[in-house]
DNA sequence: ATAGCTGCAAATGCTTTGCAAGGCC
DNA sequence: GGCCTTGCAAAGCATTTGCAGCTAT
């Protein structure tokens, strides 16, 4: 089951999300797909796309890496203002943010675990709960945020 | 030790702070200290002293929360980009964002319990744990996030 | 054929900065 | 008086949008 071809990975997550398999929007799913778990800024894929040789616009970029969270393929993780990451892991887990280099590291979701937590506000559905760590690395201001 | 003025628990905090007490900061300081726990963007506060016949640039609304912040009175929640709200309430706490209105609501530290927690990386050590319980709320749409 | 996509560039919205004038200690 | 602050306006950055042309189905 992990050993599809990564072309029919791309286009069959594509199918499910009701999206059409259109160059700029395969390109972007293997390239997400097919790397393991990573946290990327729209800026960051836009780069990596371009040095791959890759034609997409960073409006389509910012476009795709939207529909792809809303169809659960990816996950926003957001950690400062004016700084979005999109997590390639849609499990449920959690991060830690190194607040000097602004980098942000996977927790594995049975690494936090819960002796308690609040009822929803009435009217209201839990849709998810994020815990972010925030570590304090040496690294500081590295890169500011 | 509640019944201070308000006069001088606010000039009180700007001193310990190491903050000239300006007419500017006072007023921010007193704002934001007499009222109870809430969430409040730069904007906000902008708006709030303006309507109080308070003159205060938005620049200096942005520079003085960000002084208060590292000063430990206040707080910056980020619950999307290009959202920062400043948190009145410095405790140990957590928030409910509900995802339909935008807003942000207090949790208090006691709801949220952890049966485990990650060690901190090498090297790094754990400055604050932030729960954001993310709810959908009826009132979709009424402000996109 | 046609509804849906893409790309560019311009617009937006929040936040920061540069610098002269003003105010606290 | 000297140095920190303020305010304005302009710059900056990440993100979104409008619209003409292109493309999967």
């Amino acid at each position: 089951m992990t050993s599809d071809r990564p072309y029919s990975r791309a286009a069959a997550a594509l199918h499910r999300a009701g999206l059409r398999a259109t160059r700029q929007r395969l390109a972007l799913a293997r390239f997400l797909l097919d790397r393991g778990d990573c946290h990327l800024t729209a800026e960051d894929l836009h780069g990596e796309t371009q040095r791959s040789g890759i034609k997409v616009s960073l409006a389509t970029i910012y476009n795709t890496l939207h529909q792809f969270t809303r169809a659960g393929l990816l996950r926003e993780v957001v950690v400062g203002p004016g700084r979005s990451y999109f997590d390639t892991n849609t499990n449920n887990h959690h991060h830690f943010f190194f607040e000097g280099s602004g980098a942000i590291v996977d927790i594995p979701a049975g690494d936090v675990r819960f002796q308690t937590l609040p009822a929803a506000p009435a009217g209201a559905q839990i849709s998810r709960v994020d815990v972010i760590v925030r570590v304090a690395d040496s690294i500081a201001n590295k890169r500011k945020i």
